[in-house]
DNA sequence: GATGAATGAGCCTTCATTCAT
DNA sequence: AATGAATGAAGGCTCATTCAT
């Protein structure tokens, strides 16, 4: 009678320790033998469950995606829908997020973003997240801005997340949630002034 | 008498190829047998001229930095020292100057950039390149902005170049000059139009 | 479950194969490839087992030491503890048994020699065994001399059995541990005349 | 009109330089590159010169023998043609001349018997040098000694030499001239006590 | 005579993956 | 389901040697 279940408890403890390694070593140091020694588990285990080391850091990727992803519905969820200023600063509440400001989840992060550009499964999600985030920014801003003047703004704004978050990957102190949130609300209100 | 001169044919040589090798198959398919016969040269040859991959590696990183803070020293030349708004624009220009948005550089940058947060040599390099900027934005800034609105701006400033330029690298038609600066230029004159 | 047992297998395996590889081309032609060739084994095996070819080296030295302290230990269980002239040519049978002066032992032990000048670990372990020699032979002849006299001829008797050791070494025929043991038994009976 | 008399005074710093490099990191670390660099010259000449490594490496051991030979003939001169234990210290002095126990020259020695295993050239060597040993020996002691008796003692005196000498190449404080002397000395006085 | 740039084979090691158990 | 022994290709690096100058 085989043990059931396993695959729900062990893929996550991998996903896990993968974005250890990363942490610690990086994404070229991240070997299957030092994440599975992580895990706790045997290197083989990583070939059973994800079929390779790639599938591992696919549904690494993923999964920070996903937690990403649910953290700026959750945010949104408790906004008025036409409160267009509050919503847009709850998606940028959720992307400073402490779990995705968070040293282990920024380095993985900025990895996989590197990575991505030689590695077609990987570029595929990035570009999803990147094209979410656009058109999360440019649905609210549509509300109050003409289309145009709302694609510009949205550019801006995805451009001043990433920035604020990738300049903060290589600062010691890593990325610091309120002056990045001071900065973006201050470039919305300029940006919205004149149509509120 | 040996061959001289060499030294300054070959290693603008190796970092060319090892641009043109991370193009490819990026940093971590950058092998020294790729680079070097992308260099048509021996692999041996690498140690001889840099100690090693990671010299390589360095010097290639520290060969686009340098061309960066030329780009720009060369932009701001032919900028009034008093036109604050010009200096700041050519600041701008000179971070999206052609160069700068080639494939190849761009992809080169990102992948140091990842990599850096696992080497210290690199993050040095980073780091410093990185304060230069906004060492740079902030300087002109000051001459028409409170010290603090200055730096406050300045941030902002680096941070939309930097996301800018960040979401451009994983962008099928790479990063559009033309649109970075209208957005830059759009958030420069928000800032700067009360106190001027 | 894996296959068990596979290090008592593998690793006399590897320390035999070395020694073969170091009998047939030296230590400096000794491989890493040539042993495992040699072994039937793959090349990353070696460091599976001893962490690298240092390991292994350090390894097959030990075990041609270990392989001595036991020969040694087994002509002296025979001999009474009270016959002097009978230990001392217990152990220096124990130094000249078959097994030590297979021409695959003297190579590597030879090769370990000169390789110990420069190598601290190696050295440890040679300088334990020097004086293990002198400290059994001493220990023996201090039952009939005194102290003075008995550290004086265990140095002779330990020169006499490296010297004619290490001529043998080059020597096409080898070592002849009947010659051995007659030179060195006439010493011990010169040393011992007056005192018995 | 080319520089005369180079080879005469490249020559004996190359073996120097090779001398030195062994006593510093060993045969194995001795590399073309080291030994040039600390000769002063280019890797390039040791090929100009010698032929290669090989060549280097052999007039560095035939170097090393000459010196010894010189060594001994130099002390026998002094010596009454028919003071025979008087001819033979004069022999074991030789031996252990300062030259001969100078860390640089065991080191070389050593290392040069370990590699003479599987050099043929080094081998043969070796063993002229093995064997004028134990001529010179024999050849004095035949004047006081019947053939077979002599024969032995010199087998016995020579081991002793080569004994004590690889003892010391391992011991920190290196060889002790004097200490062993006087081993070998009371070694001869008993072999020759009975005829004389 | 002398240099040192350049080569390329060979070294040790790492690593994702496979597979017998 | 899970292990870890074993593989073998690929990596970076060292090095004796060659050769244009």
């Amino acid at each position: 009678m085989p043990k059931v279940g396993m695959p729900e408890i062990r893929k996550p403890q991998l996903v896990e320790a993968t974005m250890a390694a990363i942490d610690e070593v990086g994404l070229a140091g991240a070997s299957v033998a030092l994440i599975s020694r992580k895990a706790g588990v045997s290197p083989g285990i990583i070939n059973h469950y994800f079929g390779g080391k790639h599938g591992l850091l696919e549904e690494t990727m993923r999964s920070v995606l996903r937690q990403l992803s649910h953290t700026v519905i959750e945010h949104l969820a408790s906004v008025d829908k036409n409160d267009v200023p509050g919503r847009i600063k709850a998606i940028v509440a959720g992307n400073f997020d402490s779990y995705q400001v968070d040293n282990k989840v920024v380095k993985t992060w900025l990895s996989f973003w590197a990575q991505a550009m030689h590695d077609p499964q990987l570029h595929r999600l990035q570009r999803v997240n990147e094209k979410r985030l656009l058109s999360h920014l440019r649905h609210e801003l549509k509300q109050v801005l003409p289309t145009d003047k709302a694609q510009f703004v949205a550019q801006g704004t995805a451009a001043l997340i990433d920035g604020i978050w990738l300049r903060g990957a290589l600062t010691p102190g890593g990325i610091s949630p309120t002056q990045a949130q001071s900065i973006i609300t201050d470039y919305l209100e300029k940006q919205l002034a004149p149509y509120l």
